[in-house]
DNA sequence: CTGTTAGCGCATTCAA
DNA sequence: TTGAATGCGCTAACAG
């Protein structure tokens, strides 16, 4: 059974008084006599009255919504931005729909699809390691729904994006390598879809270059993020003939599955071999073998940051405003442990 | 500038038809003719028409989306249990709203809040561990939201609830313990309000019993999940007389912390001391002294077996029929590791 | 200060 | 087989 619930119609009724009045008391509209404002309140009150909200977002053409899409809440560099989204979120008096791609395109894109019809009024997108073209991000405009992209952001100019720049942070890592002692500095890289603009890789180049180590490219690897296809790569780099002392890892997950890896293989890490990695995972604090280093990418600063982005593009388009794009970079921090 | 997208009326005046055949034409309603639905389908086609969403949330009451509240992100556990609701949620054509509690009340209350306004059909919440009353959920009964609650159940006979009984499993953990030689086995336990059913404790107790090794409530500890309560609740068994030689501790975090105290120390972890946890956290694979069993809990199928559940309350709802409470309680599981 | 009216987009009942 | 009319609950323009 279908409970009924009290509308501002049967306030109104009850009181004899028209129902716009209702709605003006119940809005503390100036124009209200104090009297029948009380009146209208203590009756809502009495019948437990509650705006019925989808009429309000179905007449308002705003729902206080907004989607979330990332590729996975495991990693605690989402989990950590998903809070940061949050806060923003809930002190706007909004709320969040949230959607995992798991790395899969066509899970993307029914997500999206699905946000679209649920009306959000922006979206916060991570994308997924198959996503090359954003049409499906792009057709939003249609639709009036902003979207900034936060930390996997796509390489186009033409989008909203908060993102952490990691080519310092990759100096700063090849230096202290260096300081301590390594020239023999290998390279494991993620997927080349989360490699477009290659920051990480830059980075060491230029570090190399600097500190006057040649580049050997047999040193530099790469991984699909696999457990397999990481343990691969390090045997790749564990045949090269003068092996490194040293592997700057695409991120901690990489990192620890490395480093699980070399440890069966009876290397002492951090001793025969040393590692630096990306995303400096709290996790990592409870491993008794640990990436030495690792650079900080703010999950949290980055969705605070994104989610106000995204409130903005939302005041603004309600306010009939058009908004350039904007692309805030943050800067990441080589964290020694 | 709101863009102003296609609706039925707009079909219909280009058609010269009325509204009410192309409503009837885009549903497949029997009783229209095959050209008119034709034309109505190819014109909806060329305007991009898309069904205004939350106009028809609006007019049939229901939103397509479910609530799941509970208390953080961060821990795996709940980011596995997320999973298997996104799933079946998703299959169902529903999408999700998240909110985190943080283990705080009010919190908690606010999301209740912010969902019952936002009309969600249904919501599934795993409790904070501030929550002993459950007023805020008992109140979205007049609001026709069930509520299912999954692993963190509040311990009222009148709820429908997902979780898995420990009791077992905390037996088996004693008997694997007694196994390999362990007479002084220690507990600790977290706060009370996540432990109203004893489960683990009984378990505990009951299998000493069984083993015929008497209780020593010294060896019984506590923590409120903090590191620092942790580490204090260790000091208190390394203060015993007859030291303990393996301890049983509450979840894998608590564990890990625990654990990491326990090395500063230069306590020699699964030789000097033992330990058993709950939980079976996927990140103790990457650890060299995870402890050496932990209690499988089933995140995944308990997300999917609430989000069945919830289902079933939503469409026995819209049926007008009433169900009783059901309480789904699945097996954990000890695993060796 | 308050009431009347219209309309948001859609589904649906009642007529034709 | 189709159309006209109604209403979901609320806001707001307009009129007193």
């Amino acid at each position: 059974m279908e409970k009924k619930l009290p509308t501002i119609k049967e306030i109104a009724k009850r009181l004899s008084i028209s129902i716009s009045t209702v709605s003006r008391a119940l809005h503390d509209h100036p124009s209200i006599g104090l009297r029948t404002k009380m009146a209208v309140k203590k009756m809502a009150a009495e019948l437990n009255y509650e705006p019925n909200q989808t009429a309000i977002f179905f007449k308002q053409r705003k729902t206080f919504t907004i989607g979330v899409i990332l590729p996975n809440l495991r990693e605690e560099f989402f989990s950590s931005a998903i809070n940061g989204i949050e806060d923003l979120a809930i002190g706007n008096n909004y709320i969040v729909l949230i959607g995992q791609s798991r790395d899969d395109l066509e899970r993307e894109k029914n997500i999206v699809e699905s946000m679209k019809k649920h009306r959000v009024d922006g979206i916060l997108a991570s994308i997924s390691k198959s996503t090359t073209r954003i049409e499906h991000f792009e057709q939003l405009k249609n639709y009036d729904i902003p979207v900034v992209f936060f930390d996997r952001v796509p390489d186009v100019p033409e989008v909203h994006s908060v993102s952490c720049n990691l080519y310092h942070s990759s100096v700063e890592a090849v230096d202290f390598l260096v300081r301590n002692g390594h020239k023999r500095i290998a390279y494991i890289q993620g997927p080349p879809t989360l490699n477009i603009k290659n920051e990480r890789l830059n980075g060491y180049y230029d570090a190399l270059k600097k500190n006057k180590i040649p580049v050997d490219e047999h040193l530099i690897v790469s991984t699909d993020l696999s457990v397999e296809n990481t343990q691969k790569a390090f045997d790749k780099l564990m045949l090269v003939k003068k092996k490194p002392t040293a592997i700057i890892v695409f991120n901690d997950y990489v990192a620890l599955d490395a480093i699980h890896y070399a440890r069966q293989k009876n290397i002492r890490i951090n001793k025969d071999l040393s590692f630096v990695s990306y995303a400096n995972a709290p996790l990592t604090h409870y491993l008794d073998y640990p990436p030495i280093a690792s650079v900080e990418q703010f999950p949290y600063e980055q969705g605070t940051r994104a989610t106000e982005l995204l409130f903005k593009l939302i005041d603004q388009k309600s306010a009939g405003q058009e908004m350039p794009y904007e692309n805030v970079v943050l800067k990441s921090e080589l964290i020694i442990h």
